[in-house]
RNA sequence: GCCCAUGUAGCUCAGGGGCAGAGCACUCCCUUGGUAAGGGAGAGGUCACGAGUUCAAAUCUCGUCAUGGGCUCCA
């Protein structure tokens, strides 16, 4: 007869086999309430499960994650349920958990409104205050299929065949409606208390644009309604860091129909990403880079070369010109080999490190298109690596350190890191791929990072390591990366003298720390909605006066402030200084420096900052070593 | 590219077969005011573009373009 341990340590006996929902019973009426599943062994269970032999169970509530996952789970069948009841001739796929919520995907000819959704949610709650039981029953495969055959479930009936034979398959019934399903689940509906349908969106059957558009309904669910109300409230939040609309607020670049996918930027949006720009260029030149630039239109015989005519052709942005085909470049690297391979190179040469602000154009299907994040022309801080392999890993090494600098300059502290090895598809030999492999991950290991490896993820031409970092709002984004090719130096016919005279074809890296400077920006705008740190803020302080009497000395004051390099507006006009205040602290400008009669007297200013703080007034030179001392602290948050 | 939604003044948005609307911004006038919106007047639109239905289309239908959301999460 089952002993019972649980994860408090105590022990608990049961003259019968037990019920996980039982148990929970047995333990508190309040923890019963809460259960919406059980763990046996580490093994997730539904509350009917019964344990009949000593065990480690642990009660599941909404609160754990895996909980939270079930409580998601069961929305989605609820939602399935709802959906059958309202339009019987759709037909089920699959119904998963996602972040913050689920989603199931409908094969239903006319697709679903926003009016639609709302009947389905209103369903939904129906159906789960009627609190209806969840039942689990197991099925042979060959009656799962005809049962969702006879029903007319047809993708169902696909699901089951692609399944391994020998693993039992589960069904889950409420009421009239059932789903095939590993569960568990809820013990009845009246658990789900906090969801909301969000969107409809189309998805293909098992994600290939080869298959049958899906219509796709999007949820979200929780433990309980403050949970739902706090996430819907972070959602709002983050809309109003959408960098598309403080783009349009402040002023920073718009985009038009005629250019889809490309930026205008204006004043101060080019003024921002100058800064991003500069600043990487130092680093370059501290860093033993050299820039050099490059066409962009380039005849189509070196992409023939390289293979991007081939690979990439439907990407390019392609011209003509006296009989000529010519492709606008859509990456940097063939043009560096050309300037790597102008004159002979040693190997004391090496390593050759050359990068580039180039502007590259990639025809991107308009789906896709984003703001800033997905564009079609861009412009990476691009740089090309030429080496002999045994330089590889410190090459790799002295990266990885740049990058975590400049990432803690921009003011982002968390990096995630990941090693894509050798796909199936592949150039080069083994032993190569061995040496590189094992020079990336060495690299790595010197630092003490922890990192994910993907097998098999990596280019044909070899391994590479991406950097990630992640937003102050827990977003994850692919920026830096480094990559080993074997293949392109070869292809471009690059090649150094090694120490017995003999031609010998360089290993070149790729890497990039912002990627895309335009996607960049994007980030760094919602990361600090808009509040710029100073060295980045393209205005970053206003003169103001109260009235005309002052307007010589607020002059005065923007000359002297300009002349110490502050990028600053002047603002005379005959407007209540409440208005001004209001107006650039809606612009979000770092300081705000008003001057009336009384700082004019002083020689002084009256200092506010864009948070409200009243700083009082200062002496020009004070207030100027203030702001220095910000600015050169960058992005850094310690 | 595919599915759904959207496109009205510089911006944010209302309207929905019968005279094109509001707030803010803009221009001019009054006001010279000390830490987040002072008052008045004026100007501003081929209702994305093209076709169709209609006596009549910003409004209904179709097409095009663009924008937004989604198209990895596998019963």
């Amino acid at each position: 007869m089952p002993q019972i341990r649980l994860p408090d340590g105590t022990v608990r006996y049961f003259d019968t086999p037990v019920s996980v929902g039982n148990l929970a019973a047995d333990i508190g009426a309040g923890l019963a309430r809460a259960a919406v599943a059980g763990k046996v062994n580490g093994k997730l269970v539904d509350l009917s499960y019964l344990v009949e032999s000593d065990s480690d169970v642990v009660i599941v509530t909404g609160r754990d994650e895996e909980g939270l996952d079930v409580l998601r789970h069961s929305a989605a069948h609820l939602l399935a349920q709802a959906v059958k009841q309202l339009y019987p001739e759709a037909q089920v796929t699959i119904g998963p958990v996602i972040d913050n919520g689920f989603y199931y995907d409908f094969s239903y000819k006319r697709g679903f409104t926003p009016d639609d959704l709302n009947a389905i949610e209103q369903r939904m709650h129906e159906l789960a205050s009627q609190d209806i039981p969840v039942r689990r029953e197991v099925m042979s495969r060959e009656e799962a299929i005809r049962f969702f055959k006879d029903m007319g479930e047809t993708y169902k009936a696909e699901i089951i065949e692609s399944i391994p034979a020998h693993e039992d398959l589960s069904l889950y019934s409420q009421a009239e409606f059932t789903d095939l399903c590993r569960g568990p689940h809820v013990p009845s509906t009246g658990k789900l208390k906090a969801f909301k349908l969000m969107k409809v969106a189309g998805a293909f059957w098992r994600g290939d644009s080869r298959n049958e558009m899906l219509t796709r309904v999007y949820g979200t669910a929780w433990a309980k309604k403050e949970d739902l109300d706090a996430y819907l409230y972070r959602l709002e939040e983050a809309e109003k860091r959408d960098h598309r609309k403080l783009a349009k607020q402040m002023d920073l670049f718009h985009a038009q129909e005629e250019a889809p996918g490309m930026v205008f930027w204006h004043p101060k949006g080019w003024t921002l990403y100058q800064v991003v720009e500069q600043y990487m260029r130092r680093i370059f030149s501290e860093n033993g880079y050299q820039e050099i630039h490059t066409p962009q239109v380039v005849d189509r015989t070196l992409w023939e070369k390289s293979g991007h005519w081939e690979q990439f052709s439907e990407m390019m942005f392609t011209t003509a010109s006296e009989n000529r085909d010519y492709a606008i470049k859509p990456m940097n690297c063939p043009c560096h080999v050309q300037v790597f391979r102008q004159g002979t190179k040693s190997y004391r040469d090496l390593p050759v490190r050359l990068a580039e602000f180039g502007s590259c154009h990639r025809n991107e299907p308009s789906g896709t298109l984003h703001g800033l994040m997905r564009v079609r022309n861009f412009t990476q801080d691009d740089a090309h690596i030429f080496c002999r392999e045994e330089q590889i890993q410190e090459e790799v090494s002295v990266f990885i350190d740049l990058l975590h600098r400049v990432y803690r300059d921009f003011g982002f502290d968390e990096v995630l890191v990941k090693l894509s090895t050798r796909p199936e598809k592949r150039v080069g030999e083994d032993a190569l791929w061995d040496k590189a492999e094992a020079a990336l991950s060495q690299a790595l290991d010197s630092k003490k990072l922890e990192w994910e490896l993907q097998p098999g993820e990596g280019a044909f031409y070899g391994p590479k390591i991406e950097f990630a970092l992640k937003d102050c709002l827990e977003r994850v984004w692919q920026c830096g990366t480094i990559q080993v090719d074997f293949s392109m130096p070869r292809r471009l016919e690059a090649s150094y003298v090694d120490e017995q005279g003999e031609k010998q074809v360089p290993v070149m890296l790729h890497r990039a720390i912002l990627g895309s400077l335009e996607r960049f920006i994007g980030i760094l705008i919602e990361h600090h909605a808009g509040m710029f740190p100073v060295w980045l803020a393209p205005v970053q302080v206003a003169v103001m006066s109260i009235t005309d009497a002052q307007a010589d000395y607020a002059h005065e004051v923007a000359a002297w402030f300009s002349s110490k390099g502050l990028r600053l507006v002047k603002d005379l006009r005959n407007e209540k200084i409440n208005f001004k205040i209001r107006e650039h602290s809606i612009q979000r400008l770092p300081y705000l420096l008003i001057v009336g009669d009384r700082e004019k007297a002083a020689g002084k200013v009256a200092v506010r900052t864009r948070y409200g703080e009243d700083l009082g007034q200062m002496s020009l030179e004070a207030f100027l070593e203030r702001f220095e001392t910000e600015r050169a602290r960058l992005g850094r948050t310690a």
